[in-house]
DNA sequence: GAGGCTAGTGTCAGTCACTGACAATTGACA
DNA sequence: TGTCAATTGTCAGTGACTGACACTAGCCTC
């Protein structure tokens, strides 16, 4: 895994083969595809822990907090942690590396997208059941965690494009565009 | 392109070759490449037509609209139009069945949210327009667009879970859940 | 009317991700 | 010592995709 982050970080996903990767730790391709169903798959190993991380802490919430206040909370509380947890994995700095890599890369990028959005569904049916609603009746659990979790993926983007990638700064990033939604979606911006 | 939906619908996107849709219109899959980019190219063709109609929608929204009700006026007189725009290109029902499809299918699923995120990008950037506002220093156009999104994308999703897919069904699913944003975002949820 | 230019196409060989089948190795255990 | 299970390698094959090259048809020019 972090043989393939480094080999990705440093020469780019696309022209990164998983032969070079298997070559990197001196085993087969056929090998490798026993470990990790696929190319993109070892590419997200690093992110699997933080978005477990985040879904935990949401957990962890006191369960008379307000829908959106919990999922507020549960992420800044998550990005506190989660460096830790996921430096027993891989170096953080590579971590943080490789999460511009995903945002720069189409194929992965497409594939992140699709993984936040079974993630929000988890989310969802969290968030129904500290309410004790039905998802499948009350529409908004779901419209909740979708109108946050396009909130954070604005702040992760922008911290993407950013020079000083640090964990501090993508929090303090999140913490600013939760702070600015209630304004956005006002009837009527002030200049 | 016809082919090639009716392929994908009938049999499914993984189960369709390339070499199977260049036989159905006998053409070499080499002449395929030339007008494709790749194989989801082909099944994006219809959804492109779609969107741009609904880009067109929010800049024909009157000037001085508020941001959130151009958004939310733009995406039901975009579903009022999109049908007959996309019947110019292939049958009505077989869009509306590729469209379950590729929600079906996780390797489009994933590609659809990342074409859906350039589509946000574009309409944060004429929302900023709009409003005479800078969209590198203002987050709200990307917020209110990002929240707006997740909202309608729960809309679509649920849409395609459904067994009733007309075009009726799915504005009206979008318009509920627009309603309801409101309430989903409050501090406090009643039962 | 010959020659050349262009657009559209086919063929072929090659790369890369991925899979199934089978054989070889190793360590644990009876 | 024989056996079993887990791990790995090899090999052949499929499918998406690309680059190079050749062929054809229509059109323009001299």
């Amino acid at each position: 895994m972090r043989s393939a982050l480094e080999l990705f970080t440093r020469n780019g996903y696309d022209h990164t083969t998983v032969d070079e990767i298997a070559d990197a730790v001196d085993v087969s391709q056929r090998t490798f595809f026993r470990y990790f169903a696929n190319k993109e798959e070892v590419a997200f190993a690093a992110q699997d822990v933080a978005e477990s991380h985040f879904f935990a802490a949401l957990v962890d919430r006191p369960a008379d907090e307000a829908p959106l206040a919990a999922l507020h909370g549960a992420v800044l509380d998550a990005w506190d942690t989660i460096g830790e947890a996921v430096a027993q994995l891989v170096p953080q700095d590579l971590h943080l590396r490789m999460y511009c890599v995903i945002e720069s890369t189409p194929a992965l990028l497409a594939e992140h997208l699709r993984r936040t959005a079974e993630l929000e569904e988890r989310l969802a049916r969290e968030i129904a059941r500290r309410e004790g609603l039905d998802i499948d009746t009350d529409p908004r659990p779901r419209l909740v965690v979708a109108a946050f979790g396009g909130v954070v993926r604005v702040a992760g983007r922008l911290w993407g494009e950013r020079q000083g990638t640090s964990m501090e700064s993508l929090r303090g990033l999140t913490a600013f565009h939760l702070d600015h939604v209630g304004a956005a979606l006002a009837e009527r911006w002030d200049r």
